[in-house]
DNA sequence: CAGGTTCGTGTAATCGATTCCACAAGGAGG
DNA sequence: CCTCCTTGTGGAATCGATTACACGAACCTG
């Protein structure tokens, strides 16, 4: 592969001038300009990135570490994530930790050896030393969707309070009493906070969140299976059982149905993260949608106004209720036609309807 | 960040030396040895890998640039892809096309400006010049899923010819005799080829592939929906609808749904690709499933064959028809409750029946 | 027209590693 | 006791860029 040297050589002047092209820097001459670019153009060179990053000290990338790419919220995320860096100027380079906090670790490591320039964090537990260490260091840092309590690390998240107080009062609106939870991991944010805020709204309504109706779950699918299994096994199962990950709720409903249950009649179902395809699940699943494209690019803003040198600012956005039938019928006259929200995975284009 | 010649000044030894215990080379002592382990320690010193790269001339990273990232099959294989590698000692660092050939340049031509060691590519289109080029030139590359015919590269990919023969069985079985079949992009060999494995399939029964039964879509759900409208919209509209992939049949369902139609009374709906979500769709649908995980742990098996001097071979292996219930009822007393397929993402956990 | 800018260019240092080569010390063998 | 090896170590070149600095030529300006 060329290297500047050959280009230098190709074209009759120096490397410095070569880089100067490269570069744009004003004192160059035209002529010179001109051939250096044939040159790069005859040799089809392209400047090595590695040594560029060696001496300039950065990267120009972003290291995105999430919880699970199976996971089409975070997969969104990664995407609009990685549409602002491209806008920036910067590419991405994704870690999935797998809900693991060892995976977590180790991708943190690679990306900090790799020298990235800025790194955002979906965390899936408190943080390993490693992290909490970069952090301090003064890596450029940024929680999205979970975060760290007691870091001084900017966070961008949706807040899911009102939402969960809006579907609460829609439950309670349907006749359900006997409310249930399946909850994230204790150790993510987002695991115990959709907990309180469910607990909070339970407690307006005067109605009580046992012990026994909150599951233990970690944002996968098997757990969502086993919690819900316990919740049919109880002597009075919930009238309803709220997931608080989509994975959770695909989980939920899988052992509804091993059961020969239905949605929402035997037992209704609400998840915390929409996404396109519970339009199209059986029943179409009420949700709380977060709007993730919205965190992808404040993060990304965050981050590297953060290595520019800007002060970073923590952004918290609104998730709102998406009512659909999994819960049952809403009250009124029901339409002979469910209300038809077209799906599309492009963020320009998508709709949703709000309570 | 404490480089190399920290540790060597801390431990009292030069930086060759902190570079062999590093990189553990024979030839040091114990006694020094312990001497730079404790300052790596004292220090945290984490070599650069960066400069480490530009020495060596390699990166162990791989790149791999999907088609579009929404699109849960292509998540499934990057995660495959990722734990391969990362068993194999390498990173990989994603690009995602979004189906737009453009963007695919943009990522190669990142790729390869980081000089990853190798590049695993389900092109978009027919492949642009700096693709080709790139794999004239040596780099190490090999297409995964789909490919570029003519150009000397491995292929790793699922052949689904026996499958879609298996599905038109199961149609014909079922008494549907107008199918059609919405296309990917002819600039893909899996856009094309699925029509051809079709044709071929429908050939074998009798049956007509007549052109106004062949929509042309883009594997992006938008497009399944309009395809799926002009097909509704004929004088004599088919009574099955062939997805050739998981997001224009989702596409279809919307626009099925939109009319007020049903599946699969009205009309029947398969798709290729198999994803999680098709078991609780309503209805369920039926698909052919590739083997995904085992195509992304060949692939990268290929390129860094490829890489290590070994030589690269192409595989190829089968696709499975999995029926559910978006054709119809399967003949013979039907069941009073659907067979059920637990779900995980996980692979070391997934099941799927075959008929 | 002398002195000061400005402009274009090249030389060389530098980033943080790896690795070739030289060399010193010590042990083995004659 | 003098070679010859082996072993452990350090100096310095190197990878491919960027950039501070020096320098010569041309151009003003008073």
């Amino acid at each position: 592969m060329a290297s500047i040297k050959d280009v230098a050589a190709e074209a009759g002047v120096s490397v410095a001038t070569v880089s100067r092209v490269l570069n744009d820097h004003p004192s160059v001459s035209a002529d010179a300009r001109a051939r250096v670019l044939a040159a790069v153009d005859a040799l089809g060179y392209r400047p090595n990135a590695v040594a560029r990053s060696l001496r300039t000290d950065q990267t120009r990338t972003l290291g995105l570490v999430i919880s699970d790419v199976l996971n089409p919220y975070f997969t969104e995320l990664a995407r609009s994530v990685e549409e602002e860096a491209r806008a920036l100027g910067y590419s991405v380079v994704i870690g999935n930790a797998d809900e693991r906090p060892d995976l977590q670790d180790h991708h943190v490591r690679t990306l900090l050896d790799r020298r990235i320039d800025g790194l955002l964090v979906s965390p899936t537990d408190g943080g390993s030393p490693l992290m909490l260490d970069a952090a301090r260091a003064g890596t450029p840092m940024v929680f999205v969707d979970r975060w760290i309590p007691g870091v001084d690390v900017p966070v961008v998240r949706a807040d899911g309070r009102s939402a969960v107080r809006d579907l609460v009062a829609h439950l309670h609106g349907l006749g359900h009493r006997r409310l249930a939870i399946i909850a994230g991991p204790a150790a993510t944010t987002t695991g115990s906070e959709r907990v309180e805020a469910f607990r909070d709204a339970l407690r307006a309504y005067g109605l009580p969140l046992p012990d026994a109706y909150i599951g233990q779950g970690d944002f996968q699918a098997a757990s969502g299976r086993r919690v819900t299994e316990e919740f049919l096994d109880l002597a009075e199962p919930p009238e309803v059982v709220f997931a608080a990950d989509n994975l959770m709720a695909l989980g939920a409903l899988d052992a509804v149905r091993a059961r020969g249950l239905r949605v929402p009649d035997d037992i209704a179902l609400a998840a915390f993260d929409d996404i396109p395809w519970f339009v199209h699940t059986d029943p179409p699943v009420t949700a709380i949608a977060q709007p993730t494209p919205e965190l992808g690019r404040a993060a990304v803003r965050a981050v590297v106004d953060r290595i520019e040198g800007r002060p970073p600012r923590s952004v918290t956005l609104a998730a709102t209720l998406v009512v659909r039938r999994s819960c049952g019928e809403p009250p009124g006259p029901p339409g002979p036609q469910d209300p038809y929200t077209p799906h599309t995975p492009h963020p320009d284009d998508t709709q949703r309807s709000t309570p």
